[in-house]
DNA sequence: GAAAGCATTCAAAGCGCTTTGAGGCGAAGT
DNA sequence: ACTTCGCCTCAAAGCGCTTTGAATGCTTTC
């Protein structure tokens, strides 16, 4: 069923029925009526690719979705992407998204963007320099980037989490329960997040004059079995430490099944910090020793970015705020405590 | 950078382009070469609305994301959509996620089909006697469904895994142990993956002349905190089963908490299999008493599905297999083990 | 030398929608 | 009675591509 049997069918021309279904007021209102019964019963659906022509919205966003090995099925870009769904499903907006694999990211956004299907997208898994920045600014469609660049200048429109902060204030922490040797469990070194919030840790340290020792970071895919053996690792030392931030709750998982394989009690012996992106699967209250957390919820992160995308691509000319950083929430449960003597 | 702004750039006609483009033989291999280098260096992408428009083929496969407050950011359904990202980006394929409310669903198929965004699309979460189904047969667009529906006769494409099968197995062994006292903690019960492993169980005890009693059976979110929540509740019973099934991983993640809570040892006090989808995240062979599985890649799932439905889409004419049933495999770890006396 | 065949290119139609500019028709104003 | 205006509706153009059917210029064939 399309607009010209539709038109037929009712006596009425195309451009009437258009009119009619897109809430336009130079349209008699009986005729209106008649024209969305009609459409409802015949289940008529403007057919997108038509409609993406003839105005070039096409009601879509777009998202590169990363497909490395290791990213692939990653809980943290699912989490995200169901509170992005969330905002979609709103708007009747769809969402298109193009694997890709990293090295191809560039290529897969320009693809993205020249080929129509969407009106906007996010940018995601940043880097340092990220070289998608300065292609995303020549490309002239709205975008948002979840996430910063260390090394860029920030003239574009993002929306992250300040990790250097989190962390700086969970290593303050620690170090206020009379911690010394620290260790840091982390994500990939060359992700943006990463980086920070080792930033965070070290700046903390360096303001107590310790430093954070080489051999105590960990830069890993953040799965259980890395957190395990990354902390095996930690605990192997010989003075092995006793406060550990984790970038994830997934690491903690891990992590803290090493440590209580080493005989070692969580929150006495050794005190851990994950941050917690408010995974539906795994809560830290929920483990056998309550995680302490830095907390900011990734889904409401997605959705955030879906409603800002949405709104530039229909009002584009209310300007939003280009820069948006959340905090984190340091919540204090049971994974911490004094250092031991 | 359009058609038609690279054809006068070259001087030649828009259907040479085309044709030299899309590798139609009627074009001089000099003339393609030419074509071929402006349009990499102008960095021309065809506009895949206007293709579409023009071909009736979108380029793409559309899935309906559920999107209810449990099942969003399900990690089986990230790990699941990480194969059919795979297979997307080796034919160039997008694919197209339309979020919808489980009331919704039927809906939002209508509305992704008639729309005309994908070119074939798949089922999944299916529940029992599902009406998706009478309704996708009716939609004339190549479909297939990731699961199958119990109470509609299996004359729809799918792809399954022997769910029945797999708990039969892993319940004989469980017998062939010695164990008498079993307890199931499935996924919800609506869901027919859940009823299917049940099934399964019980015809195994059936033969065994044994039962699997209500108050054993719990179905629920594959979440790690009720994996917990529903464990712990059986262990409190005056007699505590010896032998649990679990269907994810993920719950077996809380169910070896509440065990090792208790203060019972998995493989000798209590023993237990859990159905293992593959995921990243999570491996059986990595949690503290390694897990005996039934283990089945939800990845390479959705890499056939992909698979399928692309050809479905570029070859019509070949008739695929319709029913496509995999066995999932039993390993045995260390969570099993003999009936305690 | 005319007809036929082949290789290559082109103009134009059409996909289904939105939108522009114009037309028809009563009611109100002069 | 004639213009003016508002309201409603319409025909037609255009979005960027693919594809049909025709045209062009050569070479080959009888």
């Amino acid at each position: 069923m399309n607009l010209k049997q539709l038109s037929e069918l009712l006596g009425l021309s195309q451009t009437t029925i258009s009119r009619a279904l897109n809430g336009y007021p130079e349209v008699n209102e009986e005729t209106r009526q008649r024209v969305l019964k009609a459409a409802q019963e015949t289940g008529y659906r403007p057919n997108r690719a038509a409609r993406r022509l003839a105005t070039g919205k096409a009601g879509s966003l777009g998202l590169v979705m990363p497909i490395s090995d290791g990213q692939s099925a990653d809980i943290h870009f699912a989490e995200f992407q169901s509170g992005l769904a969330d905002e979609c499903l709103r708007h009747e907006f769809h969402f298109v998204i193009m694997p890709a694999h990293p090295q191809q990211e560039e290529q897969a956004i320009r693809e993205l963007v020249n080929s129509g299907s969407v009106d906007a997208y996010y940018l995601a898994y940043m880097r340092a320099r990220d070289p998608r920045l300065k292609m995303a600014k020549s490309l002239a469609l709205p975008f948002i980037v979840h996430g910063r660049s260390l090394g860029v200048a920030e003239d574009y429109p993002y929306l992250d989490v300040d990790n250097e902060g989190a962390f700086g204030q969970a290593a303050r922490y620690l170090l206020d329960l009379g911690h010394r040797r620290f260790a840091l469990i982390n994500g990939l070194a060359d992700l943006d997040f990463a980086a920070r919030r080792r930033m965070g840790v070290e700046r903390a340290l360096g303001q107590a004059g310790l430093r954070l020792e080489e051999d105590c970071v960990s830069s890993t895919l953040m799965t259980d079995a890395n957190g395990y053996r990354h902390m095996a690792r930690l605990l192997q030392r010989p003075e092995p430490p006793t406060a550990v931030l984790c970038a994830s709750t997934v690491l903690a998982l891990g992590a803290v099944r090493a440590i209580r394989e080493a005989g070692l009690q969580l929150g006495s012996d050794i005190s851990l910090i994950a941050h917690d992106d408010d995974l539906m699967l795994l809560k830290p209250e929920h483990f056998s020793t309550p995680l302490s957390t830095t907390s900011s919820s990734l889904r409401e992160a997605g959705r955030r970015v879906a409603e800002r995308l949405i709104a530039a691509v229909t009002e584009p000319e209310a300007d939003m705020p280009t820069a948006e950083l959340w905090s984190a929430e340091l919540t204090i449960r049971a994974s911490t405590g004094p250092a031991p003597c």
